[in-house]
DNA sequence: CGCCTTTGACCGGCGC
DNA sequence: GCGCCGGTCAAAGGCG
């Protein structure tokens, strides 16, 4: 159905991406219950955590030359509010805005409950207990002003399955990373306000190298997730705090709240966006270059 | 042939 | 308890 948008990010130059915190699993249409925005720089420590590069590809620069990570920038900004949403797609369309949101409900060791076990041959589907309650990765999500649904980030993703969106007229699309050990999956919608947004959620934490980022594990010297193991990340840095949401307008808008909460509770990295570092992308090379910093590019 | 997408059905959580 | 809704499964088909 929506097999053109759904096509890897390859096209129009104009991205713009905003890192939005969710603490609930759903977001945008239904029920986000928190939210975080982070700046440029935070983000990338963030999604180095989670050991993402986020990578849009254009035509011109496709993935190879890029390693992906990012440095741990941290603290370099104040309490700022990350511009919202809605300002994003409509004041600054062609800047590169980014602000992530992280957030996670349970992290645990183990992994999700779906799709190792084998479900016993007299039950047709659904090898899930009877009881057993679905495990949550930490997660974050990202909102990019793209004319494409799904961004290239260095690894490969096999779609599983895609849902009608109340109150919303695009699907969601949902994703799992196609290592077999790799319980990564996400989550790719189009904003109902805004349908230039694509809201990207990822849920986990890769367990292996990136496909056409080789380095991107071993660059991110705060990522100890390259080596396969489930480390507590979020949920130990970022706290949920209710938000109401009901556009993006004020799903934005809220955002300062939690960030400002975070703040206050002393996490390591609450770090807050702020408005021009949002206005004005710190890359000029392109979206490449928005989100990995010149010196972690091209070894 | 292997990998991927599509798509209808199923399941669980949650609100009423 | 019931219905809605989000999330997942898995068969079928497409594509390179």
């Amino acid at each position: 159905m929506e097999q053109d948008k759904d096509k890897p990010l390859h096209g129009p130059a104009s991205i713009t991406t905003e890192f939005a915190g969710e603490s609930s699993w759903p977001l945008g249409a239904d029920d986000s219950d928190g939210s975080y925005f982070y700046s440029v720089d935070s983000n990338r420590s963030i999604l180095s955590d989670f050991g993402w590069n986020l990578e849009p590809v254009q035509p011109n620069r496709i993935g190879p030359d890029v390693d992906g990570l990012w440095v741990p920038a941290q603290s370099d900004l104040t309490g700022s509010v990350a511009e919202p949403i809605g300002a994003a797609a409509g004041t600054s369309s062609r800047s590169n805005n980014q602000s992530v949101s992280t957030s996670s409900s349970e992290d645990l060791p183990e992994k999700s409950t779906v799709s190792d076990e084998k479900p016993p041959p007299e039950i047709p589907r659904k090898s899930k207990k009877k009881g057993e309650k679905r495990i949550r990765q930490p997660r974050f999500a990202f909102m990019t002003k793209s004319d494409v649904d799904h961004l290239e980030d260095g690894y490969r993703w096999r779609k599983y399955g895609q849902k009608a969106v109340k109150n919303s007229p695009f699907p969601r699309s949902y994703y799992r990373c196609t290592n077999s050990k790799c319980m990564v999956k996400k989550r790719v919608e189009r904003s109902s306000e805004d349908p230039s947004i694509v809201i990207t959620t990822y849920e986990g934490q890769h367990c292996h190298h990136t496909v056409g980022f080789p380095r991107a594990a071993i660059i991110t010297h705060e990522s100890p997730f390259a080596g396969c193991h489930l480390a507590p990340t979020m949920s130990q840095i970022y706290y949920p705090v209710q938000m109401q949401r009901e556009n993006n307008a004020t799903f934005s808008s809220s955002v300062s709240q939690p960030c400002q909460t975070q703040d206050e509770v002393g996490g390591s990295r609450n770090v807050i966006a702020a408005d021009d570092e949002l206005q004005h992308p710190p890359i000029d090379e392109g979206l490449l270059g928005d989100i990995v910093p010149p010196g972690m590019r091209n070894r």
